[in-house]
DNA sequence: CAGTGAGCGAGCTTCCGCTTGACTT
């Protein structure tokens, strides 16, 4: 039967909506995007692989046009859409109304191609209710294209952005490293911070701290008050100073420990008088409901999850029908989840809590989408957390999404806050002033239901109550006791996910769906790692941020994203160009220099000078320097460190590498070494290391042992770790090369590790052996047995092939799967193609291999001298020629 | 930044945004 197809993002939304639009219709969802431009160069079809763009998938010279694919994933549940379609008589693209839907929708209609007798709609809805829903099924409108645009230029941007800047990383920084319009920007703002953190020097300065007594009758009697003034000068406290540790106010006195006894020596007979009772009424609105970032913050905060836990326990919520979407920046309510509130906050504090009118959240975020609705939920009443029978962090993260959008429909917490002034006389004549703040709450509002924490400890929680007595003007007031207090300024706080996230938003840097996997970025890179909460940017962040500051200050920059999001409205609008946009961004136009050119123009980077930072003034001549094995310190040339190097720990936090720490790592450049004892013939101290090769052990040879003498070292075997090395297993690994013997012409024969693995030595004539353990333990015969074989020529080749898939269609040639240095491979005797990311070898079938190696030999012969020079001839000499063709023209690319 | 001896298929890494998978006992 005929039936309407309506296409959602997502299967939890197509279950809910197929109830609310009956038999008619059959709702499937795409799972997000169903095409996109390939990832790998696996994934790039091969027709497009040899254009000078291909690695793009962008044709950058002509209109700037993207080449999708459907991934390998996502074939099959296309193939179901499809078929789906063929019996259908309407095709409804529901999928979310933002740039992303929209551009969701045109991708299926594009892959999809219903048939000319099918009327294709497009329906959006921005709330999953019945009512909603059928409303939207009524009134369906056109794809809007302007919008799928500026979807287009924003994926497109990303993608040249992405794919021409990294590789300028891999080349003069380190392999495998990436860089983004978003993950830069957030690395950029944890380095940033970081510096601020090095830069920043403490300010210490003091104040007084009173107890005073209202006397008999006042309720509280004593209470606190802190020194406000001396002779009407304000007395500095912690936000008076700059981060340079230098008061920033001018009219400020700044109290030294000094300053402050002696003015507490003089106050010890003062009398006070209340010299001024100021109150004013205190309201607090409650906070808006749940947003994706709002819901980090807060369940980082009250319940200690990370952003990617929080996401995944909220997925699981959403996917169970307990709350709305959570990937959203709106904080709308449904009319029916309003109501669905007031009456749990009727039933559940009373009708003195429940507003006169509904309250309204607008967005506070400025590029909000506003697909969804807040998070919240599900439903047209709410289950309370007790009615779920829900446990553990689905519980508690339920409960936090439900008190707090009851919450936001409840009334403004009310009370009073005062600030009392008690003045008096110093016995030396100055005039001092002390000042105590107090708020009390006379009506909580929705702070009984929900209460935000706060990341800034000096800040008080919403709910906090202080009383003061109430006193009145001109009142005496007598001083229990007045105490100095130091206090030193704090530098300003790290990021930690939740805050970093929330900055980002502010700044309109990613999106819902990406702020968590955005912190998973940074991380898998190695440009920030966590210490605690905190996230701490590696030295390779400095350097890597140095280089996009100093070569790409545009792209680099904290406004680039909002500045592209005006842009990208600007398109949706039909006001702008998607071509002339993107040509701007990549060839530049007037003074604006394109990205190409920018990356055109690196070879002049010098990567040396990028990883180098200093530490100290110049005179200290310590250097800290981002290597291939991690940081190190190295001494300037005409300093005191001169030709001197020490390792800097990983974890050590760049703020905390001071001159004085920079001194102690060169006084002890080991590094972490393990003290395993003496070794028991020689007596010297063996410790065991981490070294460039992995980790090792040696022994350490007197101060005075002339410079020749290397110490003896030893790899650790792959059954030993750090952890568990005993000075038994050490002496073994020093012992090595172990002489086996000799054979019959008196040739020695040793046995030792090498870079290749275990292996023993006869002159010139070595031969790889199976275990490490062997080394210790091979005999002379069995040595004896091994050179009698003939020597294997590769390990490859003797190996047997690890599967046979029959005969090539086009070489005729068998084919095999073999295992190699590089992985898994097919070869038929004359190619050879890896496989690829998503190919297995036990599901590997001869079409497939017939494909890869169609795709190798595509790309002609292997090109062996073209690297390093011709050594040696290659063997065919056909394959020299094409070889030589393709590295030239090649290098003219380059250039 | 410890120090080592052969000869072996080179080819790939990377972006941001949408959304959930998962071969088995």
């Amino acid at each position: 039967m005929a039936h309407k197809l309506v296409i959602v993002e997502s299967p939890a939304k197509a279950r809910t909506i197929g109830g609310y639009l009956g038999r008619d219709y059959v709702v499937e969802s795409s799972i997000g995007h169903i095409r996109d431009l390939p990832n790998s160069a696996a994934d790039t079809p091969t027709k497009i692989k040899d254009q000078p763009w291909g690695r793009l998938a962008v044709d950058v010279d002509h209109g700037f046009e993207p080449y999708y694919v459907v991934p390998r994933d996502k074939k099959a549940h296309i193939a179901k859409l499809k078929k789906l379609l063929k019996d259908a008589d309407e095709l409804y693209l529901a999928t979310d109304e933002d740039r992303e839907g929209e551009a969701i929708a045109w991708h299926l209609l594009d892959e999809l191609k219903p048939g000319k007798d099918v009327p294709v709609k497009r329906m959006v809805f921005h709330e999953i209710t019945k009512q909603a829903i059928l409303e939207a099924a009524d009134n369906p409108r056109e794809l809007a294209m302007d919008l799928v645009e500026a979807q287009e230029t924003r994926r497109i941007l990303d993608r040249l952005y992405g794919y021409e800047v990294s590789p300028v990383l891999w080349k003069k920084v380190m392999s495998g490293l990436s860089a983004g319009r978003v993950q830069s920007v957030a690395t950029r703002l944890v380095v940033d911070r970081e510096q601020e953190r090095m830069k920043f020097r403490v300010a210490s300065y003091w104040d007084l701290d009173g107890t005073f007594d209202a006397g008999s009758g006042h309720d509280p009697r004593i209470f606190p008050a802190k020194l406000y003034s001396v002779d009407d000068v304000r007395v500095a406290r912690g936000s008076d100073f700059g981060n340079d540790g230098e008061l920033s106010k001018r009219d400020r006195v700044h109290l030294t420990r000094a300053d402050a006894e002696s003015l507490a020596g003089a106050l010890a007979d003062t009398t006070y008088a209340v010299r001024s009772v100021e109150s004013k009424p205190y309201t607090r609105k409650p906070y808006a409901p749940f947003r994706t970032t709002t819901l980090q913050q807060e369940a980082s905060r009250k319940l200690g999850m990370s952003s990617s836990v929080t996401m995944s326990v909220a997925q699981r919520l959403y996917e169970n029908g307990f709350i709305t979407y959570m990937r959203t920046d709106s904080t709308t309510l449904s009319g029916g989840a309003v109501q669905a509130a007031r009456t749990q906050v009727r039933e559940l504090y009373g009708a003195d809590y429940v507003p006169d009118q509904p309250r309204v959240y607008a967005s506070k975020v400025k590029n909000a989408q506003e697909a969804h609705e807040a998070i919240r939920p599900a439903g047209e009443s709410f289950r309370t957390p007790a009615q779920t029978g829900l446990s553990g962090d689905q519980f508690r993260l339920y409960e936090l999404i439900w008190m707090r959008t009851v919450a936001s429909q409840m009334k403004d917490a009310r009370g009073e806050s005062v600030t009392i002034r008690l003045g008096g006389a110093a016995a030396d004549g100055r005039d001092v002033v002390f000042s105590s703040s107090g708020r009390t709450i006379t009506f909580h509002g929705f702070l009984r239901a929900y209460v935000e924490d706060t990341d800034d400890t000096s800040k008080r929680r919403d709910d906090v109550e202080t009383r003061l007595p109430a006193l009145a003007e001109g009142e005496a007031v007598s001083a229990a006791s007045v105490t100095p207090e130091g206090h030193e300024t704090k530098p300003p706080a790290r990021y930690t996910e939740a805050t970093l996230i929330k900055e980002l938003e502010e700044r309109e840097i990613g999106r819902p769906s990406t702020y968590a996997s955005i912190i998973g970025t940074i991380l898998n890179r190695g440009y920030v790692y966590k210490k605690g909460t905190a996230l701490v940017p590696a030295w390779l962040a400095f350097s890597v941020t140095r280089l996009l500051v100093e070569h790409f200050p545009r792209q680099i920059s904290y406004e680039f994203t909002a500045r592209m999001e005006d842009v990208l409205d600007d398109i949706a609008g039909g006001r702008r160009d998607r071509n002339t946009e993107l040509a701007e961004f990549y060839f530049g136009s007037g003074d604006v220099e394109g990205l190409k050119t920018l990356v055109n123009e690196l070879g002049d980077i010098d990567a040396r000078e990028l990883a180098t930072f200093r530490v100290g003034d110049r005179e200290e001549g310590i250097n800290l320097r981002v290597g291939r094995y991690g940081p190190y310190l190295e001494g300037d040339e005409d300093g005191p460190f001169a030709g001197k190097r020490a390792n800097v720990p990983d974890d050590l936090p760049p703020d905390e590498l001071s001159v004085a720490k920079a001194r102690e790592l060169f006084a002890n450049p080991a590094g972490e070494e393990i003290e395993l004892g003496q070794h028991p013939e020689t007596g010297l101290r063996v410790v065991a290391k981490n070294g460039r090769y992995g980790p090792y052990v040696t022994e350490q040879l007197p101060e005075d042992a002339p410079k020749k003498d290397r110490p003896r070292t030893g790899s650790l075997f792959k059954s030993m770790s750090l952890d568990t090395i005993t000075l038994e297993d050490a002496v073994k690994l020093l012992s090595l090369p172990r002489v086996v013997g000799e054979d019959a012409d008196g040739v020695e024969i040793t046995a030792q590790n090498g870079r290749y693995g275990p292996y023993l030595k006869k002159g010139t004539d070595s031969r790889s052996i199976d275990s490490e353990e062997k080394l210790l333990s091979i005999t002379l015969d069995e040595a004896l047995a091994i050179y009698a074989q003939p020597k294997q020529r590769g390990r490859a080749a003797a190996q047997a092939p690890l599967k046979e898939l029959g005969n090539d269609p086009v070489s005729g040639q068998p084919v095999v799967v073999k295992s190699g240095r590089f992985g898994e491979y097919v070869t038929d005797g004359e190619y050879n193609a890896t496989l690829r990311k998503d190919d297995s070898v036990e599901d590997l079938t001869l079409e497939r291999a017939a494909e890869l190696l169609a795709d190798r030999r595509a790309r002609g012969p292997a090109k062996k001298a073209a690297k390093k020079g011709a050594k040696k001839a290659p063997a065919k000499k056909t394959a020299k020629k094409s070889t030589a063709k393709k590295a030239t023209k090649k290098v003219a690319k380059k250039s």
